[in-house]
DNA sequence: CTGTTAGCGCATTCAT
DNA sequence: ATGAATGCGCTAACAG
C-alpha cells in the first residue's frame, strides 16, 4: 500500500493542497512550510502517483514512436535519437513495431491515445496515409519523420531526398559510369519515390536513362532479389544506386555470389549511412542522413506543439555523400561496348 | 472535450456500472442491453480513458525495457522480441536507453514506477546490481535478461554463456589453433565473466593457456583498441574469441589495418549472432543466441508473475555455433615456431 | 441482471 | 500563504 499525498499532508500538518503546491513548485508557499513538507516527503519516501495527476492535467509525459521494424539499423538509430531527446525533455518513449501494416498502425494509434500518450512520432507513414491526414485535421499532436505524407498538415522532419539521390547519381557519373540503375523501395514510401525522381533527373541531365527496379521490400533479402534480376540483364549496369543501405547490402551479396567484383565490375551506392554500411564488405559508399539529429528534431517539433501549441512545421535536413569502397571508376571496357549515350533507351 | 462513460450511460439509458460491465465483458449483462450499449458506444465514438481505469485497477498495460543502447544490434533485436511479445499479450512497451549509468537506471526505474508501468525488463544489470536486488526483495515485478545478477531473487532469461564460450574455444582448437586469446567486456557484465570462464576452462582442458584481455567497452571501437594491443604481442595469437560481435568486428578492422588476413593469419569468433555478424567482412563465425526468443521469454515470465503472481523463474537457453568465414585452419608455421603446450605460460 | 455509492490519488477552483 | 471542497473518468463493492 504505497503512501499518498494525503499521508504526507497529515504527517506534515498541512493540507493536501499545500503538499500539491510544493510538488509542483508553486511560488505561493512559505519557505518554512515548503521545507517542512519536503522533509516529510523525503522521510516517508513518498512517490507521487503520476497516473492520478495525469488524470487531472491530461499530460502523461509519454511519447510514442511508430517504426516499421526496430531491428532495422536505420530505425534503431532513429529510436536512439528520439529516446535521447525525449528523456532530456522529461518524456518517456513508447516504441511500437508496426511493420507495413496499416491496420496495426491504426490499432496502435488508438490504444496509445486511450492510454493518454501525449503525442506520436510516425516513421511508418505511407505516401497517402489516411490516418495521418485525419489526425492532422483533428489537430492531434503528431510528427512525421523519414516518411512524408504530402497531404497532411502536421509536423515533419525529412531529408532532401532528391538532393541526396542526385549526389549518388553525380558520384557514379563522375566515376565514369554510363549504365546506371536504381533499386527503390515499395511505392507507398514517399521518400523512396523522391529518391527515384532525384536519381532519374540527375542521370537524365547527363543525357542518360537509368534502369529503375522496385524492390518488394526494404530489407537485405529484397535487395538481393531485385539485384539478381538486374544483374542478369544484358548489358549489365555498372553502377547501382539503392534507396537504402539494406538493399545495397543485398546487392553486394548477390554480386559476390555472381562472382562480380565490387567496385571493379560493379559500383554500389546506398542511402542512410547506418553502421551496417560501414561494416559491409566492401564498406558502402552511401548517402548519409543525420539520423540521430532527425530523431531529436522530431521530438523537438512534437514537444513544441505540445507545450506551446505551435502550428505544424517542416524541417528538411541535408544529406551528404560518404565515400566508401563500394564505388570506383567504371572499367574501361564497360563503356566501350556500347554507344555513349542513351544506353538503355530504345 | 472527449466523451466519457457517463455520456454513453445517459445516451443508452443505463447506469455507469452497466456500461463499465459491457466494456469489461462482464458476463452479468443481459444480451439486449449489452447490444444497446455497444451500439451507443459505436455511435458516439466513445474511447475509454485507460488512465482513469488504471487508477482503479493498478494496471496500465505498459511494460518497460531498459537497454544500454538501442542502436546496438543485439539490443535492438532484443527490443523487437520484447515489443512483439508484449503487443501480442496486450501490453505496450516503453524503451529506455540507460547506457552504463547506474544512476540513470535508478532514475528511469523510479519514474517508470510512478507512471504506473506494470513491470520492467532489465537488459542493463551490472553483476552486483543493488537496485535489482532491492527490487527483487520488495517483490516488484521485474525480469532480467542477457545480464544476470546472481544475488537477485527475480525472473531471468539467459543463455548458457559458459557453454557458448566453450563452443567457440573448441571450434578454434579443432582448427588447430594453439595460441588463443579472448577479448572480454567490462567486468561489471556478468555474462562476459561467464564467457571468460567458459573459454578459459575449455582451453585449459586442451592443456593450453589463453591470453585474456578486457576491453574498455562493448562496441566496435573497444574491440579495435583491445585487439591492437593483442596483435602487437609476440608471439601473436592466431585465434581470438570476442565476448560479442561488435568487439569481433573491431578486431576484423584492426586486423585489416595491420595487413593480417582473416582467416589466413588470424581466426576470429564472435558472440551474439547479430545481423552485423553476417554482413561483416568476412562474415563472422559466432556463437548465436536466440535473441528474439529471449525477448519473448522475458515478457512471458514477467507477464506471468504479473497476472498469476508466479514466483521468480529462471530460463536458460542454449546458444549454438554458426560457422562464418572468419575462422579457418591454423596456418602450418603458426604452431611450429613454438612449443606445443602452455604457449603463453611462463 | 442492474443501479447507487464510494473511492483511486491528485490538481484546482474558491474561500479564508 | 493556506485549507476545504469538487471532480478528472473509471471500477468495485454493495444493494436491490
Amino acid at each position: 500500500m504505497p503512501i499518498t499525498i494525503y499521508d504526507v499532508a497529515r504527517e506534515a500538518g498541512v493540507s493536501l493542497a499545500t503538499v500539491s503546491r510544493v510538488l509542483n513548485n508553486s511560488p505561493h508557499v512559505k519557505e518554512s512550510t515548503r521545507l517542512r513538507v519536503q522533509e516529510t516527503i523525503e522521510r516517508l519516501g513518498y512517490e507521487p502517483n503520476l497516473l492520478a495527476s495525469a488524470l487531472m492535467t491530461k499530460r502523461t509525459g509519454m511519447l510514442a514512436l511508430l517504426v516499421p521494424d526496430i531491428s532495422n539499423p536505420f530505425f534503431s538509430e532513429v529510436a536512439w535519437g528520439v529516446e535521447d531527446a525525449a528523456a532530456k525533455l522529461g518524456y518517456n518513449c513508447v516504441i511500437c513495431n508496426v511493420g507495413d501494416d496499416t491496420r496495426k498502425q491504426a490499432a496502435y494509434t488508438s490504444v496509445l491515445r486511450r492510454k493518454g500518450i501525449d503525442g506520436i512520432i510516425f516513421a511508418t507513414a505511407a505516401h497517402d496515409d489516411r490516418l495521418v491526414v485525419n489526425l492532422g485535421k483533428r489537430g492531434y499532436p503528431i510528427t512525421l519523420m523519414a516518411r512524408d505524407v504530402p497531404a497532411a498538415a502536421v509536423n515533419r522532419v525529412l531529408v532532401d531526398d532528391r538532393f541526396g539521390a542526385a549526389l549518388a547519381a553525380r558520384h557514379l557519373l563522375e566515376l565514369g559510369h554510363r549504365r546506371l540503375a536504381m533499386i527503390s523501395e515499395p511505392a507507398r514510401i514517399h521518400s523512396s519515390r523522391e529518391r527515384s525522381r532525384g536519381f532519374t533527373a540527375a542521370v537524365r541531365a547527363a543525357g542518360l536513362e537509368p534502369v529503375m527496379v522496385q524492390a518488394d521490400g526494404s530489407d537485405i533479402g529484397a535487395g538481393y532479389r531485385a539485384s539478381r534480376e538486374l544483374l542478369a540483364k544484358a548489358p549489365r549496369p555498372t553502377g547501382i544506386f539503392c534507396a537504402n543501405d539494406l538493399l545495397a547490402i543485398g546487392v553486394l551479396q548477390a554480386a559476390a555470389e555472381a562472382g562480380l567484383k565490387v567496385p571493379g565490375d560493379l559500383s554500389v551506392v546506398g542511402f542512410d549511412g547506418t553502421t551496417l554500411a560501414q561494416v559491409a564488405s566492401p564498406p558502402l559508399t552511401t548517402v548519409v542522413q543525420p539520423i540521430r539529429q532527425m530523431g531529436q528534431t522530431a521530438v523537438q517539433l512534437l514537444v513544441d506543439s505540445l507545450q506551446n501549441g505551435t502550428s505544424p512545421r517542416r524541417v528538411v535536413l541535408e544529406p551528404s555523400l560518404k565515400r566508401g569502397a563500394s564505388s570506383g571508376p567504371a572499367s574501361g571496357d564497360a563503356g566501350a561496348r556500347l554507344p555513349r549515350d542513351r544506353v538503355f533507351a530504345p
